[in-house]
DNA sequence: GTAGTCACTTTCCTCTAGGTACCTACTAAC
DNA sequence: GTTAGTAGGTACCTAGAGGAAAGTGACTAC
């Protein structure tokens, strides 16, 4: 008998460390369009804040999920790249967009359902 | 170009559906131990509050991933059980403790060396 | 008549993730 | 000399998620 989450579900720490918020637009970014700077990361997911964007870079860098490369030009360029590591998720990530093709109208169904009887 | 950012990750949706705060250990236990009743839950859980896991179902049940019974006894017994399109999540569930079991020690490595460095 | 069980519900409170706005150094270009 | 561009950093603020604790209703057992 734990008390301890992580332990009562074995998958806690993963989804802690790949599904946590703004984490997954960056890698599937990275891993679909490739090597690119801190902007163009910034322009292609929309909506994030410069300053999340850097917390969530850096808590992936930490991870080993994420490469970054520091040019000392002026001005400063930096890349950002999907580990290997990183790219071991993709497919995972793989198997949850067909998840989403295949059941998300499901989903939307049984909110209706619901919703209809209150 | 969209600024909308679920469609700068098609997997957004899915991601928030199953992978929102306390609903993978809830997905989980109802999967690995079956039809159960609330207070199954919160202890098996441990650490999740009544209100809380309640919302959660909620959730859950209005999504269709979930199964709510309530038998109008005196206490009241109240029964939940994952779904067929809640179980057919399992096989994600499965990859990902997969993943767990062969990758975390390499993220653990990733952050020693990280904070080595600062 | 009081305590206990169950499945919540309600109220109040805290805490922190994330947003806004502004700042930084460095150089080229105008 | 001022503007632009990059990759952030910093200070401040707010909304909302989630925790704590107590209440509820209906019945039973003691």
């Amino acid at each position: 008998m734990e008390t301890v989450p992580e332990l009562a579900c074995p998958i806690a720490p993963v989804v802690d460390l790949v599904f946590s918020r703004w984490t997954t637009p960056i890698l599937w970014t990275l891993n679909e369009y490739g090597r690119q700077r801190f902007v163009e990361l910034e322009r292609r997911i929309g909506t994030i804040t410069p300053k999340v964007l850097t917390q969530r870079l850096r808590q992936l860098e930490r991870d080993g999920l994420v490469t970054r490369t520091y040019h000392p030009e002026v001005p400063p360029r930096v890349e950002y790249e999907i580990s290997e590591l990183g790219r071991s998720l993709a497919p995972i990530f793989h198997n949850l967009a067909d998840w989403s093709k295949r059941n998300l109208a499901q989903v939307d169904e049984a909110r209706s359902r619901y919703d209809e009887n209150n």
